[in-house]
DNA sequence: GCAAATTTGTTCGTATGTATT
DNA sequence: CAATACATACGAACAAATTTG
């Protein structure tokens, strides 16, 4: 036969599961049950269930038994500036004012097939079970941490700064509703901050509501003319998975979005800010749009 | 004391992992002394190691043991336009042409700090033992395959063609060395393909040396008004898998590159072109540029 | 609020299979 | 072919988390 037999009775469960045989939210049998059904040791159904859980088929919770995880339906961040507004995405509250707006289109896009299948079956079929799991609520910002630190080299290196040199870091946990959505850190470099008159808002733990960049241009006349997102992919740590309620293992990696803006100087464009923002991979999408583009956004399904 | 004995041993193993008291390759102890050492039975040590495999810290080979993972430099590849040349990068062929141009950087880049060193203390420091494992040789690809199908719902609605229509497919591999890099495939509605005089070089299964964009708008005076680019990250499918050498666990997560092309019609942009290009998400970083921005890029280090 | 039942988590021991050197 | 090292599979006992009565 096909490998050892864990991997076997793995599939058969990975088939039951991809089939829709056994639907999200269910709950499995338990291992003594399976034991009977597949006729292992109780530690082989184990691994089999180890090597589901690995690949984000399942879940268990002990003293409640073994389930089918439920898919997150990603919320998508765009990242190019937008036409009308010229807000960058991602990036904090500027973000927030895209996810209602998609969620507004999303939902009419709902209604309209509700409207149809009514039309098409007369049965109404369950109405909202909202099987996806979508985050719902108000899109909500806590207050900023600030802190003087001293440059890890990762933040010295991207701002040019000397190792160790001062870096003022501002801190801001993003969430919808209740469910944390992102965590975003921002470093400037203390002595620009300090130029000339100072800029006093940056220093304090509270929203710039003008967002940082129109703010820095106003006190300090500091201009971005221009920005590098980098984009990468690593698993969270723990406090990342803590935050996010992801699982401790690897297994859900987070996004990093690590934005450096430059302002114009004799030697060319020079660092002067870097923020770094990170989100769970498995529930964000990013989209980049160039030259002409339709407004409305296809589902954010998957690739295959 | 903390937790179960396998995790105390997992994090005794990864503390000396991650101090570099055991170097990236090296062979740990095998299951037999691990368990004189840490007193405990063989499957408790499976236990640990299994943890640390999971977070890609270690890999076991049957038969030869235990070794620390080495970590792959990332290769870094721009999305927005290139200022210069106009191209988009992370599309094919367009993207090796920046790889050959940051690699040339790095080297420089390289050369310089070896120099600095040598001044410092004379001893020549192990030259290029290259613990960073990076990929070697000339970018090249595949031939692609070319194929007519029925379009499965993701490519349909992205297209804005009906469910089942016939789509062309041109799909490529691509590869530094003999490295693995990315997997490429392009889909066409087949209506547009037989378009007027119709675009004959696309079905046959050779590089289109002037780029696709190009010979669609020469052959058919199809003009690419704009693109959207969604990028999303996931677990890669077993064929993924195995043409990057993945573990076939899903740990090692792949980026996904959706690049939808629009044309410019009366009823606003209308797709006619969807490229999936998939990378493994352990080695390959993106850049966003935007304004002015510096030429060079800063090492693609980790952001902790 | 507490005790019992249920379910998964951890740890041991042992034997045999499979891949590599 | 033999030795080495990890992989699979079984059985057993107790611990920890959760729900139920």
């Amino acid at each position: 036969m096909a490998g050892p037999m864990y991997r076997q009775i793995a599939q058969d469960l990975r088939r039951k599961i991809e089939s829709g045989e056994l639907e999200p939210g269910a709950r499995l049998p338990n291992e003594m049950e399976f034991r009977e059904e597949y006729d292992a040791s109780r530690n082989t159904i184990r691994d089999a269930i180890k090597w589901l859980i690995i690949r984000g088929l399942v879940e268990t919770k002990p003293g409640q038994g073994t389930f089918v995880v439920r898919q997150l339906e990603p919320i998508v961040t765009t990242l190019s500036e937008d036409p009308d507004t010229g807000m960058a995405g991602g990036e904090g509250k500027a973000a927030f004012a895209e996810i209602n707006k998609r969620r507004a289109q999303r939902d009419e896009q709902r209604r309209q097939e509700r409207e149809k299948a009514m039309l098409g079956d007369g049965e109404s079929p369950a109405a909202d079970q909202d099987l996806g799991g979508r985050p719902e609520g108000e899109p909500r910002a806590s207050a900023p941490t600030v802190e003087v630190k001293f440059a890890p080299a990762y933040v010295a290196e991207r701002l040019r700064i000397p190792d160790g040199a001062e870096v003022l870091v501002r801190h801001q946990e993003f969430f919808i509703g209740r469910t944390p959505w992102s965590l975003q850190t921002t470093f400037y470099p203390f002595d620009l901050v300090s130029r000339g008159k100072g800029a006093p808002e940056l220093m304090r733990a509270r929203d710039i509501e003008v967002g940082t960049v129109e703010y820095l241009r106003d006190t300090l006349g500091l201009v971005q003319c221009g920005y590098r997102v980098r984009i990468l992919v690593r698993r969270p740590n723990e406090a990342e998975a803590r935050f996010f309620g992801l699982p401790d293992d690897g297994r859900v990696p987070v996004v990093s979005l690590i934005r450096t803006g430059y302002e114009d100087t004799a030697d060319g464009p020079y660092p002067f800010r870097l923020t770094i923002t990170v989100l769970p991979a498995d529930r964000n999408q990013f989209v980049i749009n160039s030259g002409k583009y339709p407004e409305e956004l296809a589902a954010p399904a998957r690739d295959q």
